[in-house]
DNA sequence: GAGTGGTCTAGACCACGCA
DNA sequence: GCGTGGTCTAGACCACTCT
């Protein structure tokens, strides 16, 4: 934990400190080169810092002028979302697990490639409901290879995110991903759980993401009622 | 056009590589060390253009093995698709333009915030519905300010892209973006122009790219029919 | 051990915005 | 004209993968 990188060191405080209202929205970051004076760093550092917040959707760049602040998206772990009441945080999310962490071997009509080395050792399932204000907001299927990550069936997950432990406990990052996005109908099993009607649409993700470990990505299927919620993301 | 940036110049290079099968699928780049070499730049620089492919989804990067080429998606302007059949090609996409650029006053209760500057100018809109495979897949409807673009009401789009009109007769080049997606419904007027049922569920995406000029934004609402494509995007 | 990508330093010049 | 971010050079050391 403490040797994080420079960069990410960076990215982390200025991360906190826009969303704890340090810097307001629309408001100006100190310059790369105040930066660089203040924490001891070059700029492509700074800027690597910066460019992951920009990713992010926290900041917003000019050439000329500067790094503006932006309204802070809500993140729910990886997924960006927006809603229609002005102030939905983090602090309303409630995580139901529907299937604590399990090993068993793959699905057999996978939607994603695996490699040899993750089929062979099987995977840890897992499911759970996320809610934003005591509203089911989506429902996620979750497939992890069974390596590097010892006795975490045995984990509760009750207050720690899953990418939480997984950074903690395992110094496990997540680096990035990839994402394939479709509008489907709710059946009767999706709409039960989302409390919406069935045939009602529902965004369907398909996700890989990838870490800092080889060989060793997290796979998601995600159901988005997104009726009063948007998926945002940047780029 | 000439003066392109040198990142920019080894990552058209190298997209192109990739596309028209000199690096095959699975198979490694030349490392960055390599391309510094042949082209004559620094690891930062080969290392921008990568990250620009990696970001794509072009290509994977693995610490200690090198630039893996992946199955290209196929890209629709800056939207990336993914289809069932194996082979979808951008030679299958047809443009029509439902609108032709007109002059107007910026709507009412537009989705995105925008600049004084931007509100008073007024705006540029037209509508497009693009085919795959003579199959209507997505119909947008696009503003742009009214600035930097003179007599653009007067092109013709029919066999450029607006993308490509941007860039080579403005020097206007896409950096970013961000967008919203929904599922939602699709009404009377788009299962109309999309050639499927009304209600069912279609993708809705409100999306703001962002150029190089300062106060010159592209907003965009898309329907999109996921029936049989999907929104892919890497993160 | 050799080669790869990941991070980082310490400078430089340019294009753009703002006053 | 000044300060900003955007690009670029020319090195360095480290962590990782493969043999």
């Amino acid at each position: 934990m403490e040797q994080m990188h420079q960069y990410r060191k960076l990215y982390e405080l200025l991360r906190e400190h826009i969303l704890s209202g340090v810097y307001a929205e629309g408001s100006l970051l100190p310059s790369e080169n105040e930066l660089c004076a203040t924490y001891g760093m070059t700029r492509p550092t700074v800027r690597h810092a910066l460019d992951t917040l920009v990713k992010e959707g926290m900041i917003l760049k000019q050439q000329g002028k500067g790094s503006i602040v932006r309204k802070p998206p809500q993140n729910i772990g990886i997924l960006s979302i927006e809603g229609t009441a002005s102030a939905i945080g983090v602090r309303y999310l409630k995580t139901d697990i529907l299937q604590k962490p399990v090993a068993k071997m793959w699905p057999e009509n996978f939607a994603f490639e695996l490699s040899e080395a993750e089929r062979d050792l099987g995977c840890i399932y897992l499911e759970r409901l996320r809610f934003v204000e005591d509203v089911p907001v989506f429902y996620d299927i979750n497939h992890l290879p069974n390596i590097y990550i010892p006795r975490i069936t045995a984990r509760s997950f009750e207050n720690k995110s899953l990418f939480e432990i997984l950074r903690q406990e395992y110094q496990i990052e997540i680096l990035g991903g990839e994402q394939k996005l479709k509008a489907i109908k709710a059946d009767s099993k999706i709409s039960g759980l989302l409390k919406i009607q069935e045939e009602q649409p529902v965004l369907y993700i398909e996700r890989k993401l990838t870490t800092n470990k080889a060989g060793f990505s997290i796979y998601s299927t995600i159901y988005f009622n997104s009726e009063k919620h948007s998926i945002f993301g940047s780029f």
